[in-house]
DNA sequence: TGTTTGACGGACA
DNA sequence: CTGTCCGCCAAAC
């Protein structure tokens, strides 16, 4: 397996343990994953995401809470749908952030 | 092989 | 609040 295949697994990881109802930001998961300056490596393992998966990616958000997926009407679905308000196409941090 | 592009982030004006 | 600048780096071109 390769590092950067490793890298990914453990991004999944680390999304995949996003409670539902909060959210995460793509510097703190890659903060999380020991790479503190990789926020876009993060954002790129995401959009390579089959559209069929089963992981959470719609519970990560930029650092200013708002959704940086370019195509964002699933992602405010998704969110909705587990009570995370998104006002002025922003997610309160200080409300919904993930404290792992 | 060199350059541009991004589901980013922080500093600064 | 808006906008600029820079660090980051795998992939796309």
């Amino acid at each position: 397996m390769t590092p950067t295949a490793q890298l990914e697994a453990l991004v999944w990881q680390l999304v995949a343990s996003i409670p539902a109802g909060r959210v995460a930001t793509y510097g703190q998961i890659a903060r999380l994953a020991g790479l503190p300056q990789q926020a876009r490596l993060v954002g790129r393992i995401l959009a390579r995401l089959p559209a069929e998966t089963r992981l959470p990616w719609h519970r990560v958000v930029n650092s200013r809470g708002e959704i940086s997926n370019p195509n964002p009407t699933r992602q405010y679905q998704h969110l909705a749908n587990e009570g995370v308000a998104v006002a002025n196409h922003r997610v309160s941090l200080r409300t919904y952030q993930w404290q792992p």
